[in-house]
RNA sequence: GGUGGGGUGGCCGAGAGGCGAGGCAGCGGCCUGCAAAGCCGUAUACGCGGGUUCGAAUCCCGUCCCCACCUCCA
């Protein structure tokens, strides 16, 4: 079978052909970098990040950009909050006098921990907004000479996108404009249609000097969509093949992404892909909500790994909820797989480690993946080979769990369970890990001599002792193994 | 009002006309000195009401409910 998406723009899933045999080009929308980040923000870029791997072991080769809005009305907001009097009274959070850009980079660094701890891998290129105010000017003056844009007539400054003057427009989201609820707070301002939007935002008084760029229309700042049109066009060129992001950004972001890009002649994205909510208590988690939960808590609470089985589970077009036991359940599962890859490895030896091919995975697992990524059937591929693995483990039949071990460890590596922490017990350090195998060793030493002995309660003493220490016992006819309780 | 996505066993979560995916939890068994881990077995599941069909969770008609977007949002 060959790979099919659901096209967001279409409504549909369809066959994905590359422009370029051999290559893919994917842009995804990353954060804007205004505070820190939450679960949703870590599911998306882990959705893509699953989306790059399996192209890539379908044998594409994958650019991948992911910009950073780094300048944005929230961002100058919180900028401005940071110099008022008490402010860190009031937040603790808050780092004093801090400038919009020293504020934009600490949370861009903060996204860069959270995609690391969760084994999403860096993009081929991380374009920030504000790099490529040059580019921004070009494209509007193309809208502007094909008749699309118009320098607001009330002296403010701004340009818009006059979104009258494309028919297909609403085309991404298939909505007519005059079907539109009208935002209530909607301000016209300069204005021929209340829909228009601004591709550049003129400078108000009150703006800081550094948030200000000189343009034909005079000084501002871009608007929001404009960085992305003209940055996809930059790296990826005029027609790219996948464009994605949070499903939230469908509209209005992508709509009038996909209108000014098209309006300036450029054929744009092959496919959309969108990638479902996260949301807690069945509400959507999102900033201005407040109901975020930070991967680092969760992180501190179930271990990386667990993270991102758990984030990573669920197909990237549906809801995600969470609740208290989601974790727990998402760990029950991860151990279950690293008990298995400890075990054969400690039998047959680990794999060499490889670039995934997918000759190495089981047919029904890259069937599931090519139907649209469909993670959670691929899972279920994973966990009945881990079992039939289990079962050869028990029986002693090596070539079977040498098989089992090699597509165990191939599927995890599509899912990116590689990256995120450690299946085996090195998590500390090579040198943690030799010590604690020196003094465990030990002790399961001492336990087998009183286990000859038939001396139980000395050996479920010694047990009892290392479980209250984190260490979980396993008995086998190869002697006792040991694993780290804690993730 | 418009657009898109949903309602599946105690929980999570695939499937989309025909032997009840997979995980978690539970129960029974095997293994074990006892455990743990593992293996085997174990479920009147498909919002509700009609209909089509030899057969429907899957198709059709009706109906109820939920979520997202239409303002900044991954």
């Amino acid at each position: 079978m060959s790979l099919r998406f659901y096209d967001t723009a279409r409504a549909e899933v369809r066959p994905f052909e590359p422009i370029e045999p051999g290559k893919a080009g994917l842009y995804y929308c990353g954060a804007t970098v205004q505070g820190m980040p939450h679960v949703g923000h870590v599911r998306s870029a882990i959705a893509f990040d699953q989306l790059t791997r399996w192209l890539e072991a379908r044998g594409l080769r994958v650019t991948v950009v992911r910009n950073v809005t780094d300048i944005d009305d929230k961002i100058l907001a919180k900028s401005e909050d940071s110099f008022r009097d008490g402010a860190v009274d009031a937040d603790p959070a808050i780092v004093p006098d801090e400038p919009w850009w020293a504020l934009a980079y600490r949370f861009e660094q903060e996204f860069h921990r959270a995609y690391a701890a969760l084994g999403v891998r860096r993009p081929t290129y991380e374009p920030r907004a504000t790099g490529h105010i040059p580019e921004m000017h070009a494209l509007i003056a193309l809208l502007i000479d094909r008749g699309h844009a118009y320098p607001a007539p009330d002296g403010s400054g701004d340009v818009y996108f006059d979104v009258r003057s494309w028919p297909a427009y609403g085309s991404l989201t298939r909505q007519d404009i005059d079907d539109m609820q009208a935002a209530p707070d909607a301000d016209p301002r300069g204005k021929r249609d209340p829909r228009d939007f601004a591709l550049w935002k003129g400078a108000k008084d009150t703006d800081p000097v550094t948030a200000s760029w000189s343009s034909p229309w005079g000084a501002g700042r871009p608007g929001w969509h404009l960085e992305c049109s003209s940055m996809v066009t930059k790296y990826l060129g005029a027609e790219f093949d996948i464009h994605g992001g949070g499903l939230d950004l469908r509209f209005p972001h992508h709509e009038n992404e996909m209108a000014q890009s098209q309006a300036a002649g450029h054929a744009f994205a092959r496919f959309w892909m969108h990638n479902g909510m996260v949301t807690y208590g069945g509400e959507k988690m999102s900033k201005s909500i407040g109901n975020t939960v930070s991967p680092q808590e969760m992180i501190d609470a179930a271990g990386p790994r667990v993270v991102r089985y758990y984030l990573g589970q669920a197909h990237y077009r549906s809801v995600l909820d969470y609740r208290e036991t989601s974790l727990q359940e998402a760990g029950a599962a991860v151990a279950r797989i690293d008990g298995f890859i400890g075990k054969a490895s400690a039998r047959v030896g680990a794999p060499a480690p490889r670039p995934v091919a997918a000759a190495d995975l089981p047919p029904a697992f890259a069937d599931a993946m090519d139907d649209d990524l469909n993670v959670p059937q691929a899972l279920a591929v994973l966990h009945t080979t881990v079992r039939s693995g289990n079962t050869a483990l028990a029986s002693g039949n090596d070539t079977a769990v040498e098989a089992a071990l090699a597509a165990v460890v191939a599927m995890t590596g599509v899912l990116g369970l590689d990256d995120a922490g450690s299946p085996s017990t090195t998590s500390g350090g090579a040198a943690v890990s030799r010590t604690l195998e020196a003094l465990i060793g030990d002790r399961i030493a001492e336990r087998a001599d009183a286990r000859a002995a038939r001396d139980w309660a000395r050996a479920d003493a010694i047990r009892d002792a290392l479980a209250a220490a984190g260490v979980a016992l396993e008995d086998s006819a190869d002697g006792a193994g040991w694993s780290l309780t804690d993730g």
